[in-house]
RNA sequence: GGUUCCGUAGCUCAGCUGGAUAGAGCAACAGCCUUCUAAGCUGUGGGUCGCGCGUUCGAAUCGCGCCGGAAUCACCA
């Protein structure tokens, strides 16, 4: 690796010129900015006092010093402190002879592995998905994605919320006003039609609020002794207790949603090695409440509801099992973690939620701590932020909910008449075409939700999102498509770049600071699993695209009259459109041959 | 009020373990299509990096204190 290298150089040159060794922490190798001439730079300030010099002159000495000692530095230059070293141009094209015709350069294969289980996308199945899942989804699919290819064992779980009061609102919901609807009827999405029904209860519950109050009740007591809501209370209770009836059209209603969500997963992209469900891992947790109640972890108040004390830690008391011994999300959560630890026994256990429940993981962990669980360690909340509309947040009441489903739609109808006012779909046939649209369109949208920080509170402005100019996915397919096309006439006029060896030519700037770019891929997806960043990833591929348009401009390629130099830069194209695919399917963006 | 996170150009966002004159895209304006795809490229304008203090050769980055915003502090999930 260039900086171990350059590392092992450096200390070298500074301990025969001053015998002193620099701390090697110290050292810092960055890129040299492109207004000075170079690529690597030295900041020579940490050692002045080290070797008793003036930075400059310690510069100066160091640099000439360097060059003495390896051909790896062809020339330098300093500014002040810093140190700007010229690599040599065998050292890029080495690199680039050795790496190019690798498809997936940068994928670390080789390391000693951790297993790592994500858990994400936890949907509820009494509503359709929304924008907010479609970054948990994305972002849960694509962190993984970036855990594997950094050599890591990735099981990807899904534990969806199949039960509870939520269902049940639904469910009386479409007894009473469904008429006897089914996705088949209707032709409607399984999961939107529960959804209606969701919002139906809830208009219904409201009239029977108002009216309640209208006869003078207040609010409070309106809203706990509406009929509907006694219903639904009563159909959870009759859920619990097995009853055949309930069961079997929670059954029926659940399987609509199932088949409702496979559609729009598919659509997007994302998939799971496992999914739970709630109704079959709520009880787990109970067992586990009473461990610790015997070991004195937790104790019990008058009423035998069971708590656990974290005042010692800075936080509450929090309940972990009611007084009737029924179990709270704490209860069930406790219950999958540890079922988890046992069947796939991870490294990490990793959490995609909202940041809204940051608080729910910290106790999580906290509790698993304290009933000595060493696995408690390895979880991890990968907190995002939330999606914003230019309105504000999203909202069910007000109807400014972005359902998923319409979203990927428009987003390809947008793919759709933009293309066509472009004029690029006439040599496709429809398939081939609509096939473009779905890529085109699920990629602005991948590349759109995924550049932002995982952590930020971001803004989704459905008006920019499909804009397909600049920092966008579709610019990267666009730089790939293009690529691919000059490959395609190149082999059409039996061109053989293939099987020429790389050059010995002096490189230009343009490529060189592409060669430069993709040799710091490694580095970068290294950094991107460290910080669980996908975000990383797609600014890597918008610089590197950018990085090749700029290249694009400056050379006709295919009408380069030195056939050596023609077939280097025909083979440095292929390897920056292979990397722009490697990087990209990371976000699950796929890369059209043309548009 | 406590805890956590955020605050960078008019807008949306980059800026790795502190390093040189803080970067993209959008929007505005001006150029580049008989030559491999103009969903592109080039240029111009636009900034007290929320504010203050500290650490040091050097701070958007680290520490502390303010100011502003978000989330959370449920026998909801």
């Amino acid at each position: 690796m260039l900086e171990t290298q350059l590392q092992q150089i450096f200390i070298n040159s500074f301990k025969n010129l001053y015998n002193q060794i620099p701390d090697v922490q110290q050292i810092s190798f960055q890129k040299t900015r492109p207004e000075f001439e170079g690529d690597m730079t030295i900041v020579v300030f940490p050692f002045t006092k080290l070797a008793a010099k003036k930075p400059e002159e310690l510069a100066q000495e160091l640099g000439t010093e360097m060059m003495r000692q390896s051909d790896l530095i062809a020339q330098f230059n300093v500014v002040k402190g810093f140190l700007n070293l010229l690599i040599a141009d065998r050292y890029w094209l080495d690199f680039f002879e050795q790496n190019n015709a690798i498809e997936l350069f940068g994928r670390d294969t080789s390391k000693s592995k951790e297993t790592i289980v994500v858990e994400y996308s936890s949907p509820n199945t009494n509503k359709p998905l929304h924008l907010g899942h479609i970054r948990n989804n994305l972002l849960g699919w694509s962190v993984s994605e970036i855990l594997k290819a950094n050599g890591n064992k990735v099981f990807r779980v899904n534990l969806v919320n199949d039960r509870g009061i939520h269902i049940c609102k639904s469910m009386l919901a479409w007894q009473k006003w469904g008429n006897g609807e089914t996705p088949e009827t209707s032709g409607k999405k399984g999961d939107h039609l529960v959804g209606e029904m969701y919002v139906r209860f809830d208009k219904e519950y409201k009239k029977e609020i108002e009216a309640a109050i209208a006869t003078g009740i207040n609010a409070d007591e309106a809203a706990k002794n509406a009929p509907l809501m006694r219903e639904a209370q009563e159909m959870l209770r009759a859920w619990e207790a097995g009853d055949t009836e309930v069961r079997a059209l929670w059954e029926k209603m659940n399987s609509w949603v199932y088949d409702g969500f496979d559609v729009t997963y598919k659509q997007l992209g994302v998939d799971f090695d496992k999914i739970y469900y709630e109704s079959q891992t709520f009880l787990l947790g109970k067992q586990l409440v009473e461990e610790g109640l015997k070991k004195g972890v937790f104790y019990q108040k008058e009423d035998r509801s069971v708590w656990c004390d974290l005042t010692d830690e800075g936080l509450d008391e929090k309940l972990l099992l009611r007084a009737d011994g029924t179990s709270v999300y704490m209860t069930q959560d406790l219950g999958t973690a540890q079922l988890r630890a046992e069947e796939f026994n991870p490294d990490k256990l990793i959490y995609v939620v909202g940041n809204e429940q940051n608080y729910h993981f910290d106790v999580l962990k906290r509790i698993l701590r304290k009933l000595g669980y060493s696995w408690a360690e390895a979880i991890e909340h990968l907190s995002y932020g939330m999606v914003e509309l230019p309105h504000g947040k999203m909202k069910s009441r007000e109807g400014t909910v972005v359902d998923a489903d319409d979203l990927m739609n428009e987003m390809i109808e947008t793919a759709r008449s933009m293309s066509e006012a472009l004029g690029k779909t006439q040599h496709l046939n429809k398939n081939e075409a609509l096939k473009l649209y779905q890529m085109i369109g699920l990629g602005a949208l991948k590349y759109f939700m995924l550049k932002v920080d995982p952590k930020k509170t971001m803004l989704f402005n459905p008006v920019e999102s499909i804009d397909f100019n600049g920092n966008t996915g579709p610019f990267v397919q666009y730089t790939h498509a293009r690529i691919r096309s000059i490959l395609r006439k190149a082999s059409e006029s039996a061109i053989d770049w293939i099987s020429q060896p790389v050059p010995t030519t002096n490189l230009s700037s343009k490529e060189k600071s592409l060669i430069v770019n993709l040799h710091t891929w490694p580095k970068a997806l290294e950094t991107a699993a460290e910080n669980r960043s996908p975000a990383m990833v797609a600014n890597y591929i918008y610089d590197l695209a950018k990085e090749y348009n700029q290249f694009y401009q400056e050379y006709s390629i295919l009408k380069e009259e030195d056939s050596n130099l023609r077939n280097f830069r025909l083979k440095l194209s292929n390897m920056t459109a292979n990397m722009l695919r490697n990087a990209a399917s990371l976000l699950g963006i796929t890369m059209p041959e043309r548009m």
